[in-house]
DNA sequence: TGAAAATATTAGAATTTAATTATATATTGT
DNA sequence: ACAATATATAATTAAATTCTAATATTTTCA
């Protein structure tokens, strides 16, 4: 496997800093699966509204997410299909059959039933 | 694709935070190409001995990472292996050509060839 | 136009994180 | 046992994060 570039490090870090947050890689979960309104979010975070919208407006700054107004609502959603790779990861890493295979990392599962919300 | 469990987010969180550091981000990527030493790390990134040693232990608390002496020195790898789709995710993010099909997040290319050191 | 709904912004206190400096521990060789 | 090497820990301070509460903005509808 190649080397990660080291220019590339400092932007990384600020991506995954974006998403080191309960709350926030929660609402990226939610945004994994489509586009969500604030409210939408609000009800499957029960976050504050202050405080969801503070961290909605960390992530859109950090390039994590976009959104655009449909009438009165915000609708959020991943400015990149490619970050839900993150999300990939943590499931590999998380919802795994223990496989002691050595060399590489082991395969996603069929498990991993258990839903977000 | 599956949800991520609810239940595992906390965990998750707790390990993206140890990673989301420039610091903690580039010994990252330096043990996913193989153990190393403090020595070894230090002359890697030039950080103070000190602050890395402090950054090592956060790694190795969070389990991220462990460790083992060898006479003097301590060597360092990841706990498991599959810690390092974390930097696998981060280069398909960041080492991507950029490929407009949509859906699916694209493949990492060929690229990516600028090293680590 | 004015009220209601949806979301954003600001300010401030509490907590957490990070770097530096100094000191401690463990191992090896003499 | 002692000095040297390699690494860890502690203490301090500076800086960044996070939450809450209050207020502002934008859009729709009566």
């Amino acid at each position: 496997m190649e080397q990660f570039p080291t220019e590339k490090i400092a932007e990384a870090t600020r991506l995954l800093r974006a998403v080191a947050h309960e709350l926030r890689l929660t609402i990226l979960c939610h945004l994994g699966e489509g586009p969500k309104t604030v409210s939408e979010l609000m009800a499957l975070t029960n976050a504050s509204q202050s405080n969801l919208s503070q961290h909605l407006a960390k992530m859109r700054m950090m390039g994590l997410l976009r959104c655009e107004r449909r009438s009165q609502q915000m609708v959020y959603q991943l400015a990149d299909p490619a970050f839900a790779q993150i999300i990939g990861a943590l499931k590999n890493i998380y919802c795994e059959i223990p496989d002691n295979s050595p060399g590489t990392a082991s395969k996603a599962p069929h498990s991993c039933d258990d839903l977000l919300s």
